[in-house]
DNA sequence: CAGAAGATCTGC
DNA sequence: CAGATCTTCTGC
């Protein structure tokens, strides 16, 4: 997998109706995506290769599992908004909310490739000492981003923050177990999709 | 109201 | 492999 920006590509933005679906069916068409957010000192872009999909009721390794809360509101409110949340005292993660409907599902945006400014993402990830480990890890995505609180709700599908399709094509995509879910909450389904063989991908799966 | 767990990461 | 670090949820 090249990574690079394709000369002269349009860059689409994902509309409603992409997200307005299972998050099993949306989590593996969002690999090879844009992540992009406008912020005051230019332009962070990067291309999604490894992300996992949550589901409602049915997915106890979901936030979304025992019904709706202060925390996991956004993931009931609407397909294309970003759902953050805050873990372990420390880190903060994102998803993309889908559905269809209110249905809550989401994705978990794990890994991606760096693509635009990267120098921002150096600066907010001091200990990664390769250009590989910037978005290495759902953590360290959000970190590398800036994404905190104040990001959780965010409208993706218009605004400074979005993921658009630039045409690029993924290799080969290997689906496996979710990773950090406790025994019997939902650790042996495999809802894990990552571009095969992809250096920038969090973990062997 | 207290206790425990948590969709993680880093350094030893 | 354990510690960091604190919010959120659950049970009493």
């Amino acid at each position: 997998m090249t990574h690079g920006p394709p000369r002269a590509a349009r860059r689409r933005r994902l509309r409603r109706t992409f997200y307005d679906r299972d998050a099993v069916e949306v989590a593996p068409e969002l690999l090879g995506k844009l992540l992009v957010l406008d912020h005051e000192h230019g332009r962070l872009a990067a291309r999604l290769v490894e992300v996992e999909a949550y589901r409602g009721a049915d997915d106890p390794g979901s936030h979304a599992f025992r019904g709706r809360t202060a925390r996991n509101a956004t993931m009931f409110s609407r397909p294309g908004l970003l759902y953050v949340y805050f873990t372990y005292g420390m880190h903060w993660c994102a998803n993309a909310v889908c559905g269809p409907g209110t249905t809550p599902h989401a994705v978990l945006l794990r890994a991606a490739c760096p693509v635009e400014g990267l120098d921002v993402m150096r600066e907010r990830r001091p200990t990664a000492s390769r250009e590989l480990d910037l978005l290495r890890g759902p953590a360290n995505l959000a970190r590398a981003f800036g994404l905190d609180r104040a990001h959780d709700g965010a409208d993706l599908t218009r605004g400074v923050l979005g993921i658009a399709d630039d045409g690029f094509a993924p290799g080969d995509i290997s689906v496996t177990r979710r990773v950090g879910l406790a025994p019997g909450k939902g650790d042996d389904l495999a809802l894990r999709f990552a571009v095969a063989g992809d250096p920038h991908v969090s973990r062997r799966g």
